[in-house]
RNA sequence: GGGGGUAUAGCUCAGCUGGAUAGAGCAACGGCCUUCUAAGCCGUGGGUCUCAGGUUCGAAUCCUGAUACUCCCGCCA
């Protein structure tokens, strides 16, 4: 369904078609910088006159005077050097919040629903989650939820990296561990201990390096000892990551699971294909793929390499058979890649190279979903003190304890339960929010006070908000008397404000959808929840006289609809009361 | 050497793709709890949008150049 603004855009568009003439002009509508400039702008007006040599208050006049009129909009004006103000009416305002009351569909659908692939997390199983895992699982968590409520068909693909050398490694050594089954144990309760050491083990001892290179040519002949082995050890890792998942209130399922392994035997068949087409190259004994938009130093071909010389293949060659698989298999229309933008010339090169190979369907959209490296306080690549990364896991930790504290202080007479409960949602919700508020392009900086801060532009302040709405409803409910929901009013300039900016959502999450930009859900929730506080502020809904408090009840309500929804969409969960 | 990215208030960041007086939060200062949760609300101060040019009615946004930081560039992922 048509939201407000498509509709301004569409009827303004043909009124500024037919005022300048010229077919396929924007209106260029969008939500006015200033109170004082009404509800929403058309800025298009002024780049038409430009063309056309006109003068733009002219133009905007007779765009205006195009216009067909709508009962939607209370007043249109030129203002300025040729913008068009719009003030939405207020009876209209107040329909349309009933409406979405009443029915409860606060999300138009999408008109052209599509099968889109989000492949985000992915973390490598051979290490335990760092925070620099974060962003790539939250993000592509609230991309997919999005996408879904808009009523497209998502198919997450969780790629976690369980293949390659390293594995090897890891089950010699853990064999080696075999003959003390409590250290192995042990051991492999701290992943990131377990890697140390298996690492420093391969480092030091020639011997076992030499085997750990033989447990690699053996997993990857089908041995069914060493499968077993690294099939222990996948699983465990798994539980590390699902405990992690659990805790973040992310969506991702052990059916949404496709590892790099489940590409092994598709490898060979890509580079078949590949020859078949002519595509591949060899070079220095290395087989690789040129193409002509990529060039290297002084206009030489940048080559792509799809197998090493040995004979081993890269992680370009699993990632042509994913985009393979997801384009032939999973008949995917478009496909996400939520990952670190250092990878974003790799990607370019392997969906080039996969259009090429005839892999996907042509009109298949490929977007690298690309977010920026995590930095310390310096400005250069984080890394703590002893050069380590910072576990999610005590992120997490630290968040929720830091929480704890907050909710002890503020709400003493809460009871343990109670305030660990509050904690745990707190905390967890203003780690996920400090990242998802974010420009997911840009590189970001890493430090615990801002990663952990529950004041101002945060989750807390969304989550107090709604437990404040949440409050105004139970006490309602406890009044015991009867109190019809329904009917919204129009009324003072709060409640107008408020109104305005929940007809909003729907066109926000759309920009969502496009953009892959969770920042902007989160820029409109805090708007809401702000214009929800002043609201507060001004506007007693339980003391009103009952015409009126029946009308603001309902906006409330309704209010605690869409910041409820909007939250859930970020991958946040509420709360009743903190 | 080639290519990408970033540079906005003391700090952390927005800025809807060229629009009206560049906005938030934190930090600082002042005001508001006998009224639905003060994790809140209102107000004050704080800016050469890195620098230098250019394009035009109009630039933080576009183009050119410079500086700083950062990432990537044939057998790791």
């Amino acid at each position: 369904m048509e939201n407000i603004k498509q509709a301004l855009e569409r009827l303004l568009g043909d009124a500024l078609c037919k005022a300048s003439g010229i077919e396929d002009v924007r209106a260029n509508i969008i939500s006015s910088s200033r109170p004082e400039f009404g509800d929403y702008q058309a800025n298009g007006v002024m780049s038409v006159a430009k063309q056309l040599r006109r003068n733009p208050r002219d133009l905007a006049a007779e765009t205006v005077a195009c216009f067909q009129g709508d009962p939607r909009i209370a007043e249109i004006t030129v203002a300025g050097p040729g913008f068009i103000n719009i003030v939405l009416s207020d009876a209209y305002l107040a329909r349309a919040a009933t409406q979405a009351l009443r029915v409860g569909d606060l999300i138009a659908a999408t008109e052209q629903p599509l099968r889109i692939v989000v492949d985000y997390s992915g973390p490598n199983l051979a290490k335990e989650m760092h925070v620099g895992h974060l962003r790539g699982t939250i993000i592509g968590d609230c991309i997919a939820r999005v996408l879904s409520a808009l009523g497209h068909i998502v198919i997450r693909q969780n790629h976690v990296g369980d293949w390659g050398t390293q594995f090897g490694m890891l089950i010699a050594y853990m064999d080696s561990l075999q003959s003390e089954p409590q250290t192995a144990t042990m051991e492999l309760a701290d992943l990131e201990l377990f890697y140390r050491n298996a690492k420093a083990r391969f480092d030091s001892d020639t011997g076992f390096a030499e085997l750990a290179r033989q447990y690699v040519v053996r997993l990857q002949q089908g041995d069914a000892d060493c499968l077993r082995a690294w099939q222990h050890f996948i699983e465990h890792s798994l539980k590390h990551c699902e405990a992690i998942y659990d805790k973040l209130g992310v969506t991702l399922t052990s059916d949404d699971l496709r590892a790099e392994s489940y590409y092994n035997n598709d490898l060979p068949l890509i580079i078949e294909e590949l020859n078949a087409q002519g595509m591949l190259s060899v070079s220095d004994g290395a087989r690789c793929v040129f193409l002509e938009e990529f060039k290297g130093k002084e206009g030489a071909p940048l080559p792509a390499i799809v197998q090493k010389s040995d004979g081993g293949f890269l992680y370009a060659t699993t990632d042509l058979a994913a985009l393979r698989f997801r384009g032939r298999t999973l008949n995917a229309e478009r496909i996400l890649y939520v990952v670190d933008a250092r990878q974003s010339l790799h990607f370019q090169q392997v969906f080039a190279i996969a259009r090429k190979a005839g892999f996907v369907p042509l009109d298949c959209r490929l977007e690298h979903i690309a977010y920026g490296t995590m930095m310390g306080k310096d400005g250069k690549p984080f890394k703590t003190r002893s050069g380590d990364t910072v576990k999610l896991q005590e992120l997490l930790d630290e968040a929720v304890r830091r929480a704890l504290n907050i909710v002890t202080e503020k709400n003493p007479e809460l009871s343990q339960e109670a305030r660990d409960r509050i904690s745990n949602t707190v905390g967890i919700s203003a780690v996920k929010y400090s990242d998802l508020s974010k420009n997911r392009t840009s590189d970001y900086v890493f430090d615990w006070d801002t990663m952990l801060s529950m004041e101002g532009n945060t989750a807390p302040y969304m989550l107090y908000a709604y437990a404040r709405i949440r409050s105004i409803l139970r006490k309602q409910a406890e009044t015991g008397l009867a109190c019809n929901l329904g009917e919204i009013l129009p009324g003072g300039v709060e409640e107008r404000a408020l109104m305005v900016k929940l007809q909003q959502y729907t066109e926000t999450l759309h920009v969502v959808a496009v953009d892959c930009m969770p920042s902007h859900l989160c820029t409109y929730l805090y708007e809401l929840a702000g214009t929800f506080m002043r609201f507060y502020e001004a506007c007693p809904v339980l003391k009103a006289e009952p015409t009126v408090r029946a009308s603001r009840l309902s906006l409330v309500a309704l209010t605690a609809e869409v910041l409820e929804s909007g939250l859930t969409l970020l991958g946040l969960r509420t709360l009743e009361s903190m």
